[in-house]
DNA sequence: TAAAATGACTGGTAAAGACCACTTAACATC
DNA sequence: GATGTTAAGTGGTCTTTACCAGTCATTTTA
């Protein structure tokens, strides 16, 4: 059974064990608003010390599987805060979690000298990086969503064909693979705006349609930024959804 | 000074030590992308164990102050992600954050039966519980920017009335400090609207303006739903703006 | 000269033990 | 019967110690 931990594993044990209990959440085995084992009872069942129960508890609580309430117990969370954390999500990967298959047509695609604004965002002074313009119109089942603008600030020897996109769909799917870089912070805006006559004509809306602007700052794991992107959704077929967390 | 640890102090040693650096990391004693000292140099400089210091870090990692790189060290992540964490703010703090003087005008005010809609979101199965519906027309510098709609699931023993609304302005804080009810988690939709008359006429603008329709459903620290509110913004006053990241 | 091994650094994982702070229920007291 | 006390259980903090796993400059070796 693979409900015990195996030292030999190369998976750290408090991983291990989060992975353990978050698996008995899932599947029932501790219900919602229930206490989960004491840290004291999970040191013996478990032959761990209690740093490391305390370490599994620490990340499934920041996943959002428990809660601790001191002097009390551990409880499982509602169902409810259970999925989705705090989502970073991809246009592919958000049409996907709306059960619509993602789509894409590029409108544009080549190195340009960007204007201020966009080398503000991206956090260059010198305009001596290179940023790569790929503007596409993107589908959820065949029907246009959204119209994207995406600036992207490679590196030295990093670089990204239009062979590429066509084939991947996602720019981060494939940031991921050929240069280990992962989005890791995001920061937002949305704004209502009206459709123009050129965006109206590619979303095939009428001139004037509202539509949802969506800015996005996005950057690596080192703190890097790696794209700014604007995304224009029709008003009539997009929501946007986000999950908050305040902690600390 | 207050840069030392102090042992007598009821603030955790790890909490006093994750405030001394994130000082020096705003002040600039640690500019942005230099290695922090070592967690074996901090050990020494302020007499402590490792595990409190590699606490003290955790703590200023997830609030994006730091980030670690396996092998080489702890360094300090650029401005731009440092503030601001993942603000789950309410409208009176979202507007002082843009610089503008909350203000309000309250609408409707009284217990209701609540629509199935509402009854789902805020995990009500029977009606037993009182729903608190709170109606009002939110400004900013005395410029109607909002519309917001509350519905407020209050426990047993709980009640706020009117003239505390009046008083306080937000709702948050006054279950903050009547009933120990901090928020904690929320889920959030935006989408675009026209305005009807009524709103447009509350909002002070032209029938069919667009609108940016904000609906939330928010949690307590102890994971039971507090509150489900809409809140439709004037689309030419209004941005909605998040930070968003991608941990586990 | 170039490749390989070394060693000294970094953060990552883990154990064992101690004490504190909060919650609760059983108990003793008035 | 109501009230206050106590004790046991919970998570919260902290120390000491050890070893593992990446990174990188230096040294050794082929």
């Amino acid at each position: 059974m693979s409900s015990m931990i195996d030292p030999a594993n190369i998976v750290p044990k408090y991983y291990q064990l989060a992975n353990i209990l978050r698996e008995k959440i899932l599947n029932g085995e501790f219900p919602a608003q229930d206490a989960i084992p004491s840290e004291r009872q999970l040191e013996e069942q478990y032959n761990l010390s209690r740093p490391t129960i305390r370490q599994a508890i620490d990340l499934l609580e920041r996943q959002g599987y428990l809660y601790r309430v001191h002097g009390k117990g551990t409880f499982v969370s509602p169902p409810k805060l259970q999925k989705g954390m705090l989502e970073l999500t991809s246009f592919s990967e958000d049409m996907r979690n709306r059960g619509l298959e993602p789509g894409q047509r590029i409108l544009d695609f080549g190195y340009v000298v960007p204007s201020a604004k966009i080398a503000h965002q991206l956090g260059l002074n010198a305009p001596d990086g290179q940023v790569l313009r790929i503007k596409r119109l993107r589908y959820g089942n065949d029907e246009p969503i959204g119209l994207q603008d995406s600036y992207l600030a490679l590196g030295e020897n990093q670089s990204i064909t239009r062979d590429e996109i066509e084939a991947k769909g996602s720019i981060y799917a494939m940031l991921e693979q050929k240069y280990g870089i992962y989005p890791t912070e995001a920061d937002e805006t949305l704004e209502v705006t009206l459709a123009t006559p050129e965006e109206a004509d590619l979303l095939k809306i009428p001139v004037g349609s509202p539509l949802l602007l969506n800015e996005r700052t996005l950057w690596s794991q080192d703190r890097k930024a790696i794209e700014f992107v604007s995304i224009l959704y029709r008003g009539d077929r997009y929501k946007y959804f986000v999950r908050l967390t305040r902690k600390w």
